[in-house]
DNA sequence: TTAAGTGCAAAATCTTTGCAAATGT
DNA sequence: ACATTTGCAAAGATTTTGCACTTAA
């Protein structure tokens, strides 16, 4: 399972024409432990002296560039990073699903099923769409739990 | 027609139980004056050096969290300001409008009537909604005539 | 008069850049 | 061996904090 993941990443890493090194297959553990997107300050939390900082912000923009994960911005303005549908590639984001930002924790879900309408948007004349994007915002599951509780 | 924007801006100051100040009225003459959300950049470049800059940030906070303004996080993480509907107030925003984000000059339109969907999401267990945003990435009336041109 | 608002200096962060040393292929 | 990648130092930008001065009510 590990093993696999690892040759997931690897592969991940090769396919785009990128060294397999430490400090990259090391992020891309961090982005897939979390069923959220993981927000830049935490990745720097967790891998604390690990991996300069510099470093970090450059692995990111390589990531993001070469379309293996994606950047989702949060309420707060704060960069959040989470794995690309296969689909995407390099200059080429298909990114059309729903982030939901929790308002207690932050954190930033991905959420893949959650049946979003069809429907043209009435723009104002000159305007084209490249892209949609929702984000709704309220309380995770696990906040709503310790809200209950208290 | 500006003796009367200046009589509202003066207005939804005190109304807020704000002091009309010269800064303020500055920032909300700002607002007014543009289509699109004023990004907090730009409204720093224009006000250049009349107000400090300290007291620019605290303005903004302060118009945000009376609900006068509410603040749009365009998709490089940059704070964009706009005039909230009559009907936000103080800790209780209402902006479920859709925001247009242009990809070329980055501008934040808020696009009052673009028919938006009403349905039920199809959120994970637990997960509790206070709020469904929409931005849309793409081109504005004006870049899209740029490049035609090009 | 006096509470609220502003400006300035300085600290604390966040982000980028340049370059030399280290590393993967 | 050589282009990439990394770490460190330093510059630049953004945001916050503290405090004394100013101003609106």
């Amino acid at each position: 399972m590990s093993t696999n993941q690892l040759e997931r990443h690897e592969t991940l890493l090769v396919k785009n024409g990128l060294k397999k090194t430490g400090a990259r297959l090391r992020v891309l553990d961090i982005l897939s432990a979390s069923d959220a997107a993981s927000s830049q300050p935490d990745i720097e939390h967790i891998v604390g002296k690990e991996i300069d900082r510099v470093t970090l912000y450059r692995i990111l923009k390589t990531f993001e560039e070469k379309g293996i994960i994606h950047r989702i911005i949060d309420n707060q303005g704060t960069a959040n990073y989470a794995f690309c549908h296969e689909d995407c590639s390099e200059h080429a984001h298909h990114d059309e699903h729903l982030h939901f930002n929790c308002s207690n924790c932050q954190k930033v879900y991905c959420i893949e099923h959650a049946h979003l309408p069809q429907f043209k948007l009435n723009l104002p004349k000159g305007f084209s769409l490249q892209q949609l994007s929702f984000i709704a915002t309220g309380l995770c599951a696990a906040c709503s739990e310790k809200q209950k509780q208290s």
